[in-house]
DNA sequence: TTGACAAAGCTAATGGCATTAGCCATACTC
DNA sequence: GAGTATGGCTAATGCCATTAGCTTTGTCAA
């Protein structure tokens, strides 16, 4: 029996690539392994189980998308292209990686320092668009919060088959963000919501 | 052995209530026929297999929510209100059933006359507070995405635990919901987006 | 009242998956 | 070239969903 030449990173790579194509939630040791042409304990050799297949799975995706969007992010100039092109990449990520994006909301641990490390990174990469606007601190929390809402409510409700009606969705999306410019803009004082 | 008394609604129920004690993804048959004290393949007399049962749950939570939502809505008289009611409610219906909840975004199979009933229900409900705010057609369609997509991703950011930092949720959630509530207010017409 | 039949339980069996234990071959190191 | 850690394997267990087929319970009509 010849050795395969696994790695746990070859194994997380297979994992991503079946969840792609298979989905997030059918993701399972038993695909991986047929696809490594491996029997299934094989693989815990290099993981420690679903779970942590899981949870590697997420760091990769958390990496992944955040190179995607700091390069989206250094391509744009004004506050508004930069918004744009966060937005844009988001949802490309998600497009092109169905079953690596779920595999992204996973509860984080925060004792985990790999994937705590690479949420960070993330944020930075959002905080950094929004301090175009002239937004920090609190205000800052607020903008994020909103826009990873509402990017991730979008995108997922477009994986799902939830926008049924005949209306393009690029439009449909352009206007999201529109709004969201808009507000990032006029950020108005907090007093107002009172 | 005295009969149980089961039926299909008996059993959706107690779906339900343990998919709102262990969450979506672990509701199983196996769990919902011993809180029935019954054993498992005598819930195949009354649904179909998991499949089913899942789509039954997620029936049941669409016209729960819309009935929530429909509630909410009729508290309010101005369009901001029925806005501000219509997110409460959701993000409270979430709360108060987070395993309810996730099933609302099955894929819904266009054939299902049950589920496409009450998703329309729910739809009717939105775009009557966005007829508040003077918005109908396509306007109203790229309205309702931008609201559901925010409304949807901030509950199930907020359920998984993706607010780290320490900044009132509430208080973030009021934001999202004044954004989307001068948006609408201040909808401006469709080339600005070119 | 009784007897037939549908409905609602049950047990047993199958198959997929995850996980653990423990065996054996491989490859690297000294 | 020997020794050992490593990476594969098979076997076994347990949980879950599903199907087949049996038995009991009610119900309804003669």
């Amino acid at each position: 029996m010849p050795r395969a030449g696994l790695s746990r990173e070859v194994v997380v790579a297979e994992a991503a690539r079946v969840a792609d194509e298979v989905g997030y939630e059918r993701l399972t040791l038993a695909a991986v392994a047929e696809r490594l042409g491996v029997a299934v304990p094989s693989l815990y050799k290099h993981v420690d189980g679903l779970g942590e297949l899981r949870r590697d799975l997420a760091v990769l995706a958390l990496r992944d998308l955040g190179v995607a969007l700091g390069s989206a992010v250094d391509r744009g100039d004004d506050a508004d292209d930069g918004l744009r092109a966060i937005a844009e990449a988001y949802r490309g990520y998600a497009h092109a990686h169905p079953g690596r994006y779920p595999a992204t909301l996973r509860a984080v641990d925060p004792h985990d320092h790999d994937a705590d490390e690479a949420s960070r990174a993330l944020l930075q990469i959002v905080f950094s668009v929004l301090a175009r606007y002239g937004l920090s601190g609190d205000e800052a929390i607020d903008a994020t919060r909103a826009l990873r809402a509402a990017l991730h409510g979008f995108v997922t409700l477009e994986a799902v088959g939830g926008f049924g009606l005949p209306r393009d969705v690029d439009r449909s999306f352009a206007r999201l963000v529109q709004i969201l410019d808009t507000a990032f803009r006029d950020w108005s004082p907090e007093r107002m919501l009172l």
